[in-house]
DNA sequence: AAACAATAAAATTTCAAAATTTTCAAAATT
DNA sequence: AATTTTGAAAATTTTGAAATTTTATTGTTT
């Protein structure tokens, strides 16, 4: 058989992200094996493996569970990201060259279109997954020469959390939603290749804080 | 049997943390399994439980390793620790009470007693834990009033992943290592007593800067 | 009715072996 | 001589079931 943990790692990923597994949920690997066809230890070490990223909680002796959501957790989860966020872009304006230049602004260019295509027609679950990740990788692009292992493997953990925490938020597709979002993602790139710092970290700030 | 793997995992934690595990070696269950008198498979539960912490590597189908050490990332950490550390005090000293005033108080006292003793006999490998233990319980003492979980779980796990780089710094013992040690933890707690956030963002600075 | 104890059911952890994949060294080919 | 192929050994992943622990249920006592 194939490496079927890799299938079922993304897929268990997806659905945390997505809300499928509603926060603070058990999941127990005795009821989930059955549904992929593998034994119910491979659905623990497949958790275990989630539970590094920090989508799933794990307890000795208690089991799994998806991780709690909260107004708390994502104003906290918000307020932390937008610290990393405006460091790791601080450092990347210091110590970007044109590459990175280059980089972000193909990232950018990749969601604006994304986000444009969003703005007009219906948003399907498949469609959104799509701007989720162009989302992420303009991002992680902007502080991708930050020169920090660290920072960015703790930036991609609490991205995926931030994601767990705001499916839920209903208010989310409303009206000029993706309008909005782009003007705000044009205020970052643009502060970004000015090299001015202080208006990015201000950019940022402004794009995550109606999550606080 | 009692819960094999809780013992386990902290005895892969000290081990690693005190470079019995060298950085970048190699943990293969199938070998580690003999000396503890358990499956492969529960040390492989252990190793991706440490990997949460960041202690250990896992690749996907390539296994475990412990972590590596080198002085890009040691420095690296040493940044990130700062920024985590420095974030953390500045809330603490805005949110912090009496009772936060009196349990940093007291950690740093007890800290004080440990480094005083430290300083006059030689230090045994068991000391240097009590010592460590002290070291951590102090420095998340003063961060604890942030009312951020994520930013103190994150604390956490750098922390640790700090204790794994520096323990190959031979440097570390000689002389009057634990006076200045002890100047800088007072210089800390000082200004953070005394509300003085710039002074203790400065102190944290000065205390983890040879790292860099 | 509330608190407690005993028991049954369910879930988690652990095991030992089978299946799969990777690694490594020797042989074959370019 | 360098690269590629091959095959055996080693390591990792997966399995299915046994051992252990937690949780839920029922019955008993205060």
């Amino acid at each position: 058989m194939r490496i079927a943990s890799t299938e079922i790692y993304d897929d268990f990923q997806r659905k945390l992200i997505t809300g499928f597994f509603r926060p603070g949920s058990k999941l127990k690997p005795s009821s989930l094996q059955g549904a992929y066809g593998c034994s119910a230890n491979t659905v623990r070490d497949v958790l275990l493996r989630l539970s590094r990223v920090g989508l799933v909680e794990f307890e000795m002796q208690r089991g799994f569970r998806a991780r709690e959501a909260s107004p708390q957790r994502r104003s906290d989860i918000a307020r932390f990201r937008i610290l990393l966020e405006q460091t790791g872009a601080a450092l990347s304006i210091e110590n970007g060259d044109l590459e990175w230049e280059v980089k972000l602004s193909a990232a950018h260019h990749k969601l604006v279109h994304v986000e444009r295509q969003m703005d007009r027609s219906e948003r399907s679950q498949e469609e959104v997954e799509v701007w989720s990740d162009a989302e992420r990788e303009f991002h992680e692009t902007l502080i991708s020469r930050c020169d920090s292992p660290v920072l960015r493997e703790t930036y991609a953990n609490i991205y995926v959390q931030f994601r767990q925490q705001i499916v839920f938020q209903e208010r989310n597709f409303e009206g000029d939603f993706y309008k909005v979002i782009i003007r705000e993602h044009q205020s970052i790139v643009d502060a970004a290749l000015a090299r001015n710092t202080e208006a990015c970290k201000q950019a940022i700030y402004d794009h995550v804080k109606r999550n606080l």
